[in-house]
DNA sequence: ATCATTCCTATCATTTCTATAGGGTATGTG
DNA sequence: CACATACCCTATAGAAATGATAGGAATGAT
């Protein structure tokens, strides 16, 4: 699974946003904390404006807010808005590609694949991410330092 | 995560070559039985067989066979020798990315992605699926008629 | 007015993906 | 030995995705 720069920048726009509150953040303050590149960056916010996590305000003093609570906005979200569907094969989602002869079970793998991202990207909120406490059955995932590891 | 017709196209052959036992399995006839373009799959099999998946024999009645037991393949080992690591964040391995500020959580969620992708790709093999009894936690993830809707 | 800031459109270089083409090489069979 | 079969190698190429960059228009606060 490659996860693009574009979701990367956008998770870590979304928390520098939340992190702030009620005050508006710009653009350029994002960029600056994040070290991330203004142009790119705009486009992404844009994104998550037109998608609706975002509300911007123009003009001095202006910047972007959070359009819902932190605590309602999932990592799964921003991913189906900014990238698509969670797990695709050939571009079909999982469940609708047909496999014959062989290969006939090779779709349960895509199906698992797909409920194991879930189970991860659709328990993770903005505010569990910021608070630092995050779903019990990911810090078991996490827990074990075999996680920690590249194979 | 987008599965690639490469990956897909790699387990069909994998799993059309196991089901030939020892006998050699030409890439026409996988090619046909799984309806695959010749060319490509042929460079694919290339692959597999320079990752030491498949064995191959040139010539009349020539062919592919399992390099190894369809037991000892894991659908991780295909994912990672066709397409690196399971999973990557701008390129880079999850537990190396680091984050500053409000983000500074955010890799705990590229790694439990990578882990629990981890929990399918490396418990099911070929074997697995050619016989059609997935691992007890694959089955429970299938088992809730939740996995097989789209979001 | 002026300045800060978002918003819009266009462009673009690079890489990845999904192939296709053509011929070379080894091997088993008759 | 000839021949058919089938793998093997290199090269090419169109399309899409990725990761940006540029310039300026629109908006809002003071």
């Amino acid at each position: 699974m490659h996860i693009s720069a574009k979701i990367d920048y956008a998770m870590r726009a979304l928390l520098t946003v939340a992190n702030g509150g009620d005050d508006p953040v710009s653009a350029d303050a994002i960029s600056r904390e994040q070290g991330l590149s203004i142009k790119f960056l705009e486009s992404i916010l844009n994104d998550l404006r037109k998608s609706g996590f975002l509300q911007s305000r123009r003009g001095a003093n202006g910047g972007y807010v959070l359009a819902r609570p932190a605590d309602s906005i999932f990592v799964a979200d921003v991913f189906r808005q900014l990238d698509g569907p969670l797990a695709e094969v050939r571009g079909l989602r999982p469940e609708t590609a047909k496999y014959e002869g062989a290969a006939t079970n090779l779709g349960n793998v895509w199906v698992a694949v797909r409920a194991s991202l879930r189970n991860v990207l659709e328990t993770i909120t903005l505010a569990d991410l910021l608070g630092g406490e995050l779903p019990t059955q990911i810090k078991e995932l996490l827990d074990t330092p075999d996680a920690w590891v590249s194979r």
